[in-house]
DNA sequence: GTTGAGCGTT
């Protein structure tokens, strides 16, 4: 995916990959290719894709295959508008060139050959690295993907994410916010209390003039290739199959 | 037609 017609790493050798932020969700790779190989030889595109939508994350991987020239495109290319947005260069965390990166920063990358490591600008990355820390809050929110993926809601997802955002102080205004943590209490919230989906979601109302099977059929399809793709990637599981063999699994069974 | 902190595929 999102390579030059290869699957997965082509030569991942002596390559060194870059991490572009910020750039849009309808920008492929064909987009930064041009862009990026006018910086130097550029190996590989990597654009990864969400799982459930398919649709780009929003940031990409362009791997090069000299230092010097990967340092050149992140002084030449961050903050460069592409698109319509500013993207974000900057060496990746991880890969084949991570031994060479020091908290993101280079330790030793300019090989003599080249001799080209003029363009170097150390100045130019304190910003970045005032940027970064700025916006630097959470680190991932995959793992809320996984865990609400198993719970067969893929809407929620978002909403919820969105809540917590909003409303930091209501988890330490809960006393522990442990709680919220631990999976079987957020189910027994579901089951028993929950006034704000209640009240966001007035089924009753609606099930006596529409039948519930009727709302999960969409009255226009948005993406008729996507339908399928949708039904096999995540299919409505059962508990007891979603459940891996642990022991935590005697909460399941009851 | 949608969102916007971050770190990756067979």
């Amino acid at each position: 995916m999102s390579h030059f017609g290869r699957s997965g790493p082509p030569d991942i050798r002596d390559t060194f990959s870059l991490l572009v932020l910020n750039i849009t969700f309808r920008t492929a790779a064909d987009d930064l290719f041009p862009l990026f190989d006018r910086c130097g030889k550029v190996v590989d595109i990597f654009i990864p894709r969400d799982k459930r939508t398919g649709e780009s994350r929003g940031f990409a991987f362009v791997r090069y295959k000299y230092a010097d020239e990967a340092q050149m495109a992140v002084e030449r290319l961050d903050g460069r508008n592409v698109d319509g947005r500013d993207i974000m260069v900057q060496f990746a965390k991880y890969g084949p060139n991570a031994e060479r990166i020091h908290k993101g920063r280079i330790v030793e990358v300019f090989p003599k050959s080249r001799g080209r490591s003029r363009s170097y600008s150390p100045r130019r990355r304190y910003r970045d690295d005032y940027d970064r820390d700025y916006r630097r809050r959470s680190r991932s929110r995959e793992r809320y993907y996984d865990r609400d993926r198993y719970r067969g809601k893929e809407r929620d997802y978002r909403y919820r994410s969105r809540s917590r955002s909003l409303s930091p102080d209501y988890n330490h205004g809960r006393g522990r916010g442990r709680e919220y943590d631990n999976p079987r209490s957020r189910s027994r919230s579901y089951d028993s209390a929950s006034p704000a989906r209640r009240s966001l979601s007035p089924r009753k109302s609606r099930s006596l003039s529409r039948s519930p099977s009727d709302r999960n059929e969409s009255p226009r399809k948005r993406s008729p290739e996507w339908s399928p793709s949708l039904a096999s990637l995540s299919p409505r599981r059962r508990p007891a199959d979603s459940r891996s063999p642990s022991p935590n699994d005697s909460t399941d069974g009851y």
